[in-house]
Formats: structure tokens, C-alpha cells, sequence
RNA sequence: AAAGCAAACCGGCUUAUCGUGUCGUGGAAACGCGCCAAGGAAAGUCCGGGCAACACAGGGCACCGUACUUCCUAACGGGAAGGUGGCGCGAAACGCGCCAACAGAUAGCGCCACAGAAAAUAAACUACCCACAACGACUUGUCGCGAUGGGAAAAGGUGAAAAGGCGGAGUAAGAGCCCACCGCCCCGGUGGCGACAUCGGGGGCAUGGCAAGCCUUACGGGUUGAAAGGCCAAAUAGGCCACACUUCUUAACCGAUACUGCUGCCCGCGGUAUGCGCAAGCAGGUGUGGUUGGGUAGGCUGCUCGAUCCCCGCUGUAAAGCGGGGGCUAGAUAAAUGAUAAGCGCUUCAAAAAACUGAAGUACAGAACCCGGCUUAUAGGUUUGCUUUUAUU
């Protein structure tokens, strides 16, 4: 598999996978974003943004801020490497549009964090 | 040439690296290669239609919508051309532009704040005119005054609006009481498909405003909405059929009553329940086998070739229609169409002109079944038309 793709395989689609997320995993706060992870038995990490419709009216800046993070991951996540696999859900939080960079930053961040407390 | 107004259109480009989706292609697969990939409003969801499911014998009333005319259209509350009224520009026009909830107020009910005498069967304030008891004056039969009785609706002031307007004649003072012109109403002619325009005759005014208060007239209107709907495999509740066992009461039809469906109500026509009447033989439960299969989560479909787009010709004042040729132009689904970097272009500013340099800015905004409109947002730019100002000929 080639390093920097991301393929409809490493994002959440399945309704009970996702609700299985929310109510069993654990979350951490790390400015712009609000981290959920749970491990869990498939065969690779599975991601999924969401940004608030009550912090941004309109469509287009969410979907500025989906790209943004989703671009942080797809280029990053070769850092996340462990024995076991995750479902992640990131959910911006920030009240404004930040940096691509900042952004990338903190996702590195949160690999980090998520390999710590599993 | 500049400014203003109106209409139509455009609304960034290139390269590099790493990516996403449909389709095509190679491959057993992993994956590789190629092509294409947001908008003028994709927005608001305000109208209209296609498409789909469900419902529907029919009639009346209610409810909702539309409202100058003719035409365009699949349809519209949209558009085109025209009529009428109002406003703006202008010296002015039969000029140009903009706006109109632009059917009916002699079908009926209701309302008309404040001010004002009075707000719709007019008049109770001031002012005007006539008569005249009492009183006053003096030139002693006249004048003044005005309780009171009557006339008039002209004048003042109030108001958004004061009972047709203006002028004349007339009168005690006045009044469509009478007359001319204008307005209004009625009838007829002419032109126009029509809204309407115009001409002639008659009426003496009867008819204040508000229909965005109710209402009247004419026309139109099933409900839901892609989370519609269809298909697939799995597990399972339930239904149906056959057989076996078991329990003993009660099914269908018709009438009656109650509830309910047809947008609401009534008539009418259906459906269901009750088991009272009439009537008479099957009804319930359990097990086995077969068959069917709601809902839930998942996958596929609906899904993009269409009232389609571009060019040319013809018809029509135009909206638009007809004919010919060519093109295929997003189809995602926790939701792709991108991220990062560099450069170019455009606009503004740095006193003025050109070049250079620097700084700042580069809009509104993201498809979710598909079309036709409307409305709202929008940096900057282009074209056309009209008006005004200045310069030149």
C-alpha cells in the first residue's frame, strides 16, 4: 500500500461502527480538535471529520476545514504505527479557520496522545 | 471623453509535488495508465412542471390561491407585446425611463384616529339673509339690537378627505334652481382580436374614501416528496394452506347501532367492529411440514441523454416556434471535485504622466432526482442603449 493515499477503506462509513465509537471511546481535547479513538479488530485505522454546523454557517468553510484535516492525516499518518488498529473521529471544535500547518501540527500531536493512553 | 441610469455577459491563468471520485483500459490481485470532474447564483426553498407512491362514482357548501388585455409556454403567481393611471428627466413633444395588490365601493354589512359645527339620514361654531315680542335711540315711525321662528350651504377655520369644479345669470341671502366649458353617469356610432381610444346624443348630479376589514364576481386547486419508489441475500416475529391432536360453542350474508375513509362539513357510496334480531355448521388452541414475508441495519437501483447544449437558416414587433448540422458536459452518499508551494494577470494606494519598485486587495459562494422561473448575495471587468456636461469639427 502506498504511504500517503487515503482510500474510502480508512474512513468511517458504517452507522454502527460509528456509534459504537461515541459511546465506548475514550476522547482527549487538543486545540482545534476533539480527538475520539476506540481500538478496534479491523485491518487498518479508520478516521472521520466533523465540523459543527453552529460554529460555521456556511458550506464552504466546512468543507475548508474537512480538506485540511484530512490532508494532516493522509500525509502524517505513517507516524501512527502500532500492533493494534484504531477508529478515530477528529471534531473541530475552534470557533475560527486555522492553519494548515497549526493543523498538521497538532495531528502529529495526537498520535502521540492515542498510542500513550491505549 | 467623463459622469449617471438601465440591460446583457465574464467573473481568473500556469507549473511542480502529494492525493480523491466516476468511466475506459491492462492485471489473478495489489496496483498502473488514460479521460473528465461544481455555480451564476450550485443559495433561499418562494411559485410552476416532469417523475414516483398512495387515494379517487358523483353533487353542494366551506377552505386556499390568482385578478387590466392579448399572446408565449409542459406549466406558472414567470416572460413578451400592448392599454390605463402615477412619478422622474427635459424648454417641450405624439420623447425617454421607472413604478402599479391595475376586477367590483349605484349587491350588502362594517370602519373612517386626531382636529373639526359636521365624517355620510350633513350641519348644533363664526359669518350671511328674512320676519319680529321685549328693550334702546331719536327727527315718533323709522333705525338699531337680538330671545325666538324661519331661509341658505355660497364664505371662514379643521382635516388625508367637507357632499361635482370654475365662471356667469339669478336672489332677501343663496343653491345644478338655470346656462357655457370640464368632470361624472347612461345610450349609440367608428377604429382595434382585446384592454381601450375617439366621436355624437341624453341626464342635472343621483354615485365621499377603505375591498391590504368582511364580502361579490370569474378562473384554478387530491395528498405526500428521492429519507419518494423498486430489487437482493440473511436471521426472525407474524399471516396463509395441508395434516394430526384437543377444546366447545358460534362463522358468513342481510338489517340495526357505533366508529371510520373519500382535503374539512353535509348528502351519497364504501370499510371495520359489536353479536341485539333473523338464521345455521363450523370456530378457537397446540404440534409438524410447506408457502408468504412487515419493520430494522447492509448492498444494488432510482442517477443523469434532457421541455438538453452549441452553430446556421426560416417565421414572428417580441417572448418564442419550426427545420438542418454538430456535441455528450459532475454523479458523491458520515458525502469526491482537493492540499501545499512558486509565478503571472487584474484593481487600488505611494502629489501628477510613462516606466520601474513597494504595499494592500483579488468577491459572493460548494451539486445531493431533474427541469422552467422568481428572489436574495457578489471584489473587479467587458459590451450595448439613453440622458447630462465638456472639448473638437
Amino acid at each position: 500500500m502506498k504511504v500517503f493515499s487515503l482510500k474510502k477503506e480508512e474512513r468511517l462509513s458504517k452507522k454502527k461502527l460509528i456509534q459504537e465509537l461515541f459511546e465506548k471511546g475514550s476522547s482527549f481535547y487538543l486545540y482545534p480538535l476533539r480527538v475520539v479513538f476506540l481500538p478496534t479488530n479491523s485491518k487498518q485505522n479508520q478516521i472521520l471529520i466533523s465540523v459543527s454546523k453552529t460554529n460555521f454557517k456556511r458550506a464552504v468553510d466546512r468543507n475548508t476545514i474537512k480538506r485540511r484535516i484530512r490532508e494532516g492525516y493522509r500525509l502524517n499518518k505513517h507516524a501512527l504505527s502500532s500492533d493494534i488498529f484504531f477508529s478515530i473521529a477528529y471534531i473541530y471544535t475552534a470557533r475560527e479557520i486555522v492553519d494548515s500547518s497549526i493543523i498538521h501540527q497538532k495531528i502529529i500531536q495526537s498520535f502521540n496522545e492515542i498510542t500513550e493512553r491505549k
